[in-house]
DNA sequence: TGTGCCGGGAC
DNA sequence: GTCCCGGCACA
């Protein structure tokens, strides 16, 4: 059992990761409706980020503490998410408007114009089903893990927070979507093999979804893989911080971990609840990996001039017209091939 | 400097 | 799709 020391330390460490992490160029936001980002399902939800807190950590505070009475309050108190707060952060300079901003209002990054295969996984515990559509992955949330089998149709945006979206390059991804995971990797190279069992034995990932962290390493195209959530907690450290740690927002358990210098976030609620009060408004969970590779090989390199006599040689510039059509066009000659 | 041909534009 | 050409790398 850790001492509260120890409890204390890890969530001072979560708490400077993610702080790293929201700060980062390379974070990204959940595509978000406008009017929805405060005032809307975050404020049904019952979390807005707050910086209230007087302990000095991050907190998570319902927004109609002062301005809107009727809102339900949220299940979490403020203490649940105290690892969202930078013990060290210098001032409250970041209100709450800039803050969430800065988690969730940022421009959607632009999507490449093609190649880029959109999938959505369920990231309930022991469950990961990817399916091709938002509404699809939705449906199976509500029915399958929500229980609400007779309001199919309807959604309150609950099943956001148990989906991620999972974008693969299909210019070089191969079949089988069984094999995607998220598996973070370093930048410039490859995924190393499995990395992350032996040496992170506290995440939650790698106990109740062990067969999500395993296959792409092993089977993923080695040139470019690209997993990514449009969820809030989604950077590349600064910092180079091994481990994880773990909290209990309202007595459900969170990890996070991370591996260097990319990272890998996982929220999973261990234990969820089918009639959790609508809008609780816990962070969304989410994994995001990005894995870039190192240029193709044959990057920069262009192939050999052929040795060859080609048509310009063999008929001349007067003769072009006897050319082959490549030769004419300036491409590579079909008619006298090396 | 001549040649092969990639990359991209025009149609 | 065809046709053309700027421009680069290489011999």
């Amino acid at each position: 059992r850790k001492s509260s020391e120890e409890l204390d330390m890890d969530k001072v460490t979560a708490a400077m990761v993610l702080t790293s992490l929201s700060t980062s160029p390379l974070v990204r936001s959940p595509p978000i409706r406008p009017n929805e980002s405060l005032n809307g399902s975050w404020k049904e939800g019952g979390f807005v980020p707050s910086s209230t807190s007087s302990s000095g950590y991050w907190s998570w505070s319902a927004p109609s503490d002062q301005s809107n009475p009727s809102t339900p309050s949220p299940p979490l108190s403020a203490d649940s998410f105290k690892p969202f707060r930078m013990s060290s952060q210098p001032d409250d300079s970041i209100d709450e408007v800039e803050t969430s901003s800065l988690l969730f209002d940022e421009p959607i990054p632009r999507k490449r114009k093609n190649s880029m295969k959109v999938m959505f996984k369920c990231l309930w515990k022991n469950c990961g089903k990817v399916l091709s559509t938002a509404a699809g992955i939705q449906k199976h949330i509500r029915t399958i893990h929500l229980g609400r089998v007779g309001e199919s149709d309807y959604s309150d945006g609950e099943e956001d927070f148990y989906y991620t979206e999972i974008r693969l390059n299909t210019d070089s991804a191969v079949d089988g979507l069984s094999s995607i995971s998220p598996v973070s990797s370093s930048l410039g190279s490859p995924p190393p093999f499995p990395t992350q069992d032996a040496n992170r034995p506290e995440t939650s990932c790698a106990k109740t979804e062990p067969k999500l962290m395993t296959p792409l390493s092993r089977s993923a195209p080695t040139n470019l893989y690209l997993v990514h959530t449009d969820h809030a907690y989604q950077a590349t450290p600064p910092v180079n911080i091994p481990g994880s740690t773990k909290f209990t927002p309202n007595g459900r358990s969170f990890s996070i971990s991370w591996q260097s210098p990319s990272v890998t976030f996982t929220g999973t609620p261990v234990s969820p609840t089918h009639n959790r009060p609508a809008g609780t408004g816990e962070p969304k969970q989410q994994t995001h990996t990005v894995l870039s590779s190192p240029p193709r090989a044959s990057f920069g390199l262009r192939k050999s001039r052929g040795e060859g006599k080609k048509c310009r040689k063999v008929y001349g510039m007067e003769n072009r017209d006897m050319w082959c059509t490549a030769c004419r066009w300036k491409k590579a000659c079909q008619r006298f091939i090396d």
